[in-house]
DNA sequence: AATGAATGAGAGTTCATTCAT
DNA sequence: GATGAATGAACTCTCATTCAT
């Protein structure tokens, strides 16, 4: 479908991908265009030729990044331990984001097709995840996958706020929103999960 | 010191606080003054009259929002179960949230000197409210004050990712939450607590 | 035909023009009617109650300089030695622009009839005087009444772009200046002096 | 250093500099940077490409004139009669400033760091010019180069009042500021130079 | 394929002027 | 008669996007 780019143009992509991700973790989405052009040491005509429109490019930024939570969900299933499985892979989500900052993706609204349908399949790859733990016991009985889909993104969002914290201070907050998902000491929920995502 | 406003400029004020929190709620901090402007029905012009710029504007709201948790905070200090009252704060906190997302205050950075203050005011409130209760082992003891601040407004924040969610869906985030913040079934954290805010 | 102004109402006049000249000298034509009024002590809406706009504001601030310059001009009408009387006008002009610097008045264009009138009267003194002098030989002959209306604001011109000069600087041009209109040792002028003003 | 512009790029660059000189001569400073653009047929966006901000625009156009002055000046530093070289400069300076009025960078502050060198520059050449022209008993004893650095404006200055003037009509108040500056029947001065500029 | 010059809509802000109080 | 709140046009400047080079 999409034939191969040349190797220049390739690493260009690369490039700005990279500078992109930088620009967008450092400024918001306000980062502007010419500023991702100047970090990637290209033209800024060259990031519209990659990527036709700005919501694009953090289209595609996006896109790796669930691409390669997707593949760590994946692995995690075939874990020994669910329980285990489950909180490494909130793990992982949480130190991805922690790199860069992108938690403005949410703002971008519904981005591309594409975007949808990686999201779609991490969000289905979560609830195999959370089902089984539960069935181990691990997460209480009235959690479900989309309730940890929400939370997954929590502890990156709390630490945001402390200007000049370490920069593993969301492990201590995954870990106390993970004690609230467990069995022990669970307190009935007043609300019933939503249906989606 | 400022004598009280006409009775139509007063008006205008509140419709203008009103439709900033409005736009700047479902836009965010790029929420356009003209658009603030045409919300409220009154002409650009007048925005600037009372708020001598946009980031004043946003301090005002936010200014709003914080004294109203403070009141709240005073409230519940007096409160007979020290447990009950944190969550009752929390709740009262993420309700208001509810009304209007405002998450994007934190990226407003210092905005107003009283604003700093009422802020370092809430934040003592929270402390307090978080000591009396570990004190009454309703919370674990490896928790601080810094900790809830920053675990706050999670609840609205996980649910804003729902498009059409029940108004209510935070209930069931805080109740999450705060289970993790009980004593009961608490596993050790992993990372020391950060000491501002 | 214009009915005398109430007490207050005059004084209120009198204050917006002298608060006017003030502004106008500090921050020329661009200086703001609401810090005008401010200075004045007044509402802005007096200010317009009284001058219909900025233009007219600033014309009736021209007109009562060019008054004062008739004054002094028909009284030195009178006087003794006509070339004395001549340099002591273009000192009195001259001083009387430096209390307050409006060089600016040219740009204002036109402003009014009224000023045009009375601007046309001074001129009309000017060209009196100048031909008077001229007859004593107190000035060259090839020198007319519309050389002299036209240098007479030289002097306060050039200091002004002297920051922090003497403010009688100008005492130093008008000397050189005149000497260029004295009889001794002047040389042929390359060009017809103008037919107005 | 400054590699050299695109063809069209250099081009917009002299179209702008000459629109704006139009046009803040005809307006003044108020000229809107909109008309400047238009009046050079680009978008408003281009003249922020060329020059970041309207003062910078201002400090190029005055730059442009300075440097022509300064070279002139140079070279009548070489010429054989001291007095006719000083008078030949302000004619010159004059000329110059006859093609478009710019009396209002005088407004403008210190504008660039390197106006004001060519400036200094310029004020230097006017001192040398004048210091020769004095020895050689061609300009009075009691008269300096600050002195001639003020008055070297005024021709243009006090005709710029003649709305349909001759365009040439300076030359004729040059001729007569300039036998104020001779020695023969040279009044003494009240009022001592100023040391800047 | 890459560049960066050009564009123009739109941002925040100011201010002369109008008009309800 | 006096006030200052309201207005909206105009300002400088930014930036995503287009297109000639």
């Amino acid at each position: 479908m999409t034939r191969p780019l040349r190797a220049d143009a390739a690493r260009n992509r690369r490039l700005l991908l990279a500078a992109a991700a930088d620009e967008f973790a450092e400024r918001g989405l306000d980062a502007s265009v010419a500023d991702i052009a100047r970090r990637a040491g290209v033209g800024k005509g060259t990031v519209f030729r990659h990527f036709a429109t700005k919501d694009d490019l953090l289209a595609a930024i996006v896109l790796d990044r669930i691409d390669a939570l997707n593949a760590a969900g994946e692995r995690l299933l075939e874990a020994a331990d669910p329980g285990a499985a489950l909180l490494e892979f909130l793990t992982v989500a949480a130190h991805q984001r922690q790199q860069r900052d992108l938690s403005f993706l949410q703002e971008a609204g519904e981005l591309t097709e594409e975007v949808t349908k990686v999201r779609a399949q991490m969000f289905h790859t979560v609830h195999r995840l959370v089902d089984r733990a539960r069935e181990h016991g691990a997460v209480r009985a009235d959690v479900t996958g989309a309730d940890v889909i929400l939370l997954m993104c929590a502890p990156n969002y709390v630490t945001s706020y402390v200007p000049g914290a370490s920069p593993d201070l969301w492990q201590r907050y995954l870990a106390i929103i993970f004690d609230g998902l467990r069995p022990e000491g669970a307190h009935p929920l007043p609300h019933p999960p939503p249906l989606t995502p």
